[in-house]
DNA sequence: TAAATTAAAGATATTTATGTCTTTAATTTA
DNA sequence: TAAATTAAAGACATAAATATCTTTAATTTA
């Protein structure tokens, strides 16, 4: 449903707002660390952010990443618009070409409601509110020591 | 999130426990036209399903796929488990290895909020009930002239 | 029994997503 | 200015999902 790409971009772009700062550009080396995700895949999503205007970045000793702070208010949906863009196109969720309310598919109203929570959720969350969540100890970024599976 | 097997395998059944019965088999041809979906994509699929007992075919003149009742009670999620294990096993939705509770990522809750809800419904659903709804004229399962995009 | 029909099985092909490597350009620092 | 550092860009590689084609086996019918 989601790529790996969105995943890694959210994740990364939190990780930056809560450690880097205009004055603290947080290297590729050290995001790819922070967040364990394969250094030169971050590097190609990293480099469409800033094409997007959602991080800054410069070349350069001591350069690296940062978020202004008028990019911390964008959404975690603005996000996936931007590197998932044919998830939020909304095709059917059992195959169809596309989905279509005047003839359902047998999983149409599951998915719409499936779909719509989850991404209001994601409208409402900003980059600001991820940062702050990580900072509370309420989510993590990383995956190392985590052993426990959620078995549903 | 869903595969394009999942999604062919439960429109294919659900196809089939409508149309057909022992005294009428329904061939790939048949099926693949019915429910537009490619021909020997979907003859794999089926192949998987008559291996698990889901459906059962034979081959020669007359020959093609049926439902025995006592398969028309099957949940779409024992269908999901079947094809698409992985989705089941619960990776976590922002590219971790595994889900964690006790590490939650940004979207945790919202993933499992959104999964538990569309599980459960899986679960409820049978083919039985999916051939009902299609009769009711309340779901469809090819996607000739569906053109009008659910654009969110 | 011979021919026709149909699914099963196996091989191959294509596309998409994911991941890696190399070269180039920008920037800083000595 | 020269060297070092770092992201950008582009090329390349691998893996997974999706799709197709060919051959084989089972079954029916004439
Ligand atoms: S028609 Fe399939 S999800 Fe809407
Ligand atoms: S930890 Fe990511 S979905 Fe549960």
């Amino acid at each position: 449903m989601l790529s790996k790409k969105f995943a890694y971009a959210l994740r990364g772009l939190t990780y930056i707002a809560l450690h880097g700062s205009i004055e603290k550009k947080i290297s590729l080396q050290e995001l790819s660390d922070g967040i364990d995700v394969p250094h030169f895949f971050l590097g190609k999503i990293m480099q469409e952010l800033v094409r997007n205007e959602i991080v800054s970045s410069v070349k350069g000793p001591g350069g690296g990443f940062w978020i202004e702070d008028s990019a911390m208010n964008r959404s975690a949906f603005e996000i996936l618009k931007m590197i998932d863009p044919k998830v939020v196109a909304s095709n059917c969720l059992m195959g169809k070409k596309n989905c279509d309310h005047d003839r359902p598919c047998p999983l149409h109203a599951e998915y719409v409601a499936c779909r719509n929570t989850l991404f209001d959720s994601l409208k409402e969350t900003t980059l600001f509110n991820l940062a702050g969540k990580v900072e509370a100890g309420e989510l993590f970024l990383d995956e190392k020591n985590n052993s426990k599976i959620c078995t549903l």
